[in-house]
RNA sequence: AGCGAGGUAGGGUAGCCUGGAGUGCCCGCCGGGCUCAUAACCCGGAGAUCGGAGGUCCAAAUCCUCCUCUCGCUACCA
């Protein structure tokens, strides 16, 4: 059996992420990896929090704080937020560990053998009163275009213009507020993907088409008709794994850098010894999830340093890059729009309203919109009314009617509209159609519906204890509707596996749910009352969110 | 400006790669059924010149060209 990797694109390690930093990677991710948790497959889920970088540095010296113990502790945050989103990673890690940064030397040292690294030289700002080089968005002052004050470096949020450092009238370092600048060079040292470019071209030609979104190939293939240039790979300041060479003494290896080898550095963290044999496999297959935004690194760079390495690291299978989750057609960041920090929200729903809700709308092949309104509409409508009260209607009538109910099997006459829904569930998992996945799900629930509308069993219960052909008929139909809320008990289980575990409970089933079981022989328990799966959201939760 | 993605009933989307009657889904609206269930569920209906214009084709939402609008990215944000 294949090995598969998934990942999830690594949260910086800066804040909590929101809704729309969620449902773009970790959120499908999990859901995919439990997927093929219930199919039996080898694989491993890894993900981690992104620790290094400029922010994370200035951010720690506000807080007086050092770097290492403010992101460790925006570490544990994170970590702790998805785990109660029910995320079961195998492996939640970091960037700044010791495993990772003997990885990243690893890698480091390959490049430079086979002569994929080039030192380059630039002119960068300098804040003298700080003493440190500063990126170009700490730069703040005038925009020569639009006389704003509030330009930065790289760009005029006024105006809209790209500018460079230098443009700004009156520049003022944004750390200490002061404005003695200067622009002194600075040398990096840098990987180079023009030279690597025939095989990353190869690579996405190859690889992409196994279901990569459109924009995934699309924006790799045009970055590669315009010329891949040489990246740095360093930077000029403390924060970060120290370049090991001398003449660099005073760098770090860029965040991005480290960052996309950290997928392979925290499953070594994971473990010492298995790591090996998951990157290493020729026939493993990768899986990575990861927003728009983050395409190229996935595509260009990220396999660039894994090519131009050579050290037998797989190289990704499928990127599966989300589009953005929109609130008014613009892209959700947490200055607009609603209160949709990922800790707020789980403090107003469980963590299975929020996995159910947004997979619902996972933005797969499309921005796609999300408001209160329609989270109310899918809570209510969708989970509570469709499949939750689809579940009781079918456990209350059964119980009510213990004596017919006999074996939990589909009845000949719904087995092919029901087969073909479950044969499209597998379908759209396979294909990476993960929204799809959940909409077949409502469809199954749609059919156990229209099933007891159409036979009406209630209605001739009573004629049962007379009549033994009738007693068959309704034994047939409840055996239906119990194998069908049995397998969306299964089915649901990747979405929200409390829910998944609330209805197997009465399928005397406690462990995790499987693929197999889908066909397997059970029983039901109609001794315990159902309780409600799913309620509605309340008008105090709707104002909850809105604040 | 360049590049990428998108524009499909009142709203939200799928379909586009691989052309075959505007085909599907959710909400809303109108009508009916049902009363097992959480005032839930089911059935039927109205509603779309598939952003616009041209082209290819027996046939275009789907392929090609141009235009237009929206969002995003543009390498020192990670």
């Amino acid at each position: 059996m294949s090995k598969i990797i998934v990942t999830a694109a690594l949260p910086y390690s800066y804040s909590i992420p929101h809704l729309g930093n969620f449902v773009g990677s970790v959120l499908p991710a999990d859901v995919y990896h439990k997927y093929l948790v219930m199919g039996g497959e080898d694989a491993i889920f890894i993900c981690g929090s992104d620790q290094h970088g400029t922010p994370i540095e200035i951010r720690a010296m506000e807080r007086h704080q050092k770097p290492e113990d403010f992101a460790n502790e925006m570490h544990l945050k994170i970590k702790s937020v998805f785990e109660r989103y029910d995320c079961t990673f195998t492996y939640y890690g970091k960037t700044h560990t010791d495993q990772n940064k003997e990885v990243v030397y690893e890698i480091f040292d390959a490049l430079q053998k086979n002569g994929y690294i080039v030192e380059t030289h630039s002119t960068q700002a300098y804040c003298n009163i700080d003493k440190r080089f500063l990126i170009d968005r700490f730069i703040e002052g005038t925009c020569p275009f639009c006389k704003s004050d509030h330009a930065r470096g790289d760009q005029c949020d006024n105006c809209g213009r790209l500018l460079t450092p230098s443009e700004i009238i009156n520049p003022k370092c944004k750390i200490c507020s002061k404005s003695d600048i200067s622009f002194k060079g600075t040398k990096n040292l840098a990987i180079k993907l023009d030279s690597l470019e025939p095989k990353i071209s190869e690579f996405i030609e190859l690889n992409s088409r196994n279901n990569w979104p459109k924009a995934a190939k699309n924006k790799s293939q045009s970055y590669i008709k315009e010329g891949l240039k040489p990246r740095d790979i360093t930077r000029n300041m403390d924060w970060g794994f120290k370049v090991p060479l001398e003449k660099f003494h005073d760098s770090v290896f860029y965040v991005w850098f480290d960052a996309v080898i950290g997928y392979i550095g925290i499953t070594k963290e994971w473990d010492g010894r298995k790591w090996k044999s998951y990157w290493t496999h020729k026939d493993t297959k990768l899986v990575q999830f990861m927003g728009k935004d983050n395409i190229e690194f996935h595509t260009l760079m990220w396999p660039g340093i894994l090519i131009g390495a050579n050290l037998g690291f797989v190289l990704p299978t499928t990127i599966k890059s989300a589009e953005y989750l929109t609130s008014n057609s613009e892209k959700f960041s947490k200055s607009r729009g609603i209160g949709l920090d990922l800790e707020k929200c789980l403090g107003i729903l469980p963590s299975d309203y929020w996995r159910f809700a947004l997979m619902y709308v996972y933005p797969e092949t499309s921005d796609s919109e999300f408001s209160i309104d329609l989270l109310r509409e899918i809570v209510n409508n969708i989970m509570n009314d469709k499949v939750g009260n689809l579940i009781q209607r079918v456990l209350k009538l059964s119980i009510a009617n213990k004596g017919l109910v006999k074996k939990i099997r589909i009845q000949n006459e719904y087995r092919e509209a029901h087969d073909k829904i479950v044969a499209k569930y597998k379908d759209d998992f396979s294909n990476f159609r993960l929204r799809e996945a959940l909409h077949s799900l409502v469809e199954l629930a749609t059919l156990g519906n229209t099933i007891i509308s159409e036979r009406k069993p209630w209605e001739s219960t009573k004629k049962a204890s007379s009549d033994g052909e009738v007693a068959n008929e309704l034994s047939d139909i409840f055996g239906t509707l119990l194998a069908i809320s049995y397998e969306i008990g299964i089915m649901i289980w990747p979405f929200c596996p409390n829910a998944s575990e609330n209805i197997l409970k009465h399928f005397n089933v406690s462990d995790t749910p499987s693929l197999k079981m889908l066909s397997m022989e059970v029983s039901v328990n109609l001794e315990d009352e159902p309780k409600q799966l799913f309620t509605k959201m309340t008008d105090s939760q709707i104002a909850g969110l809105q604040k």
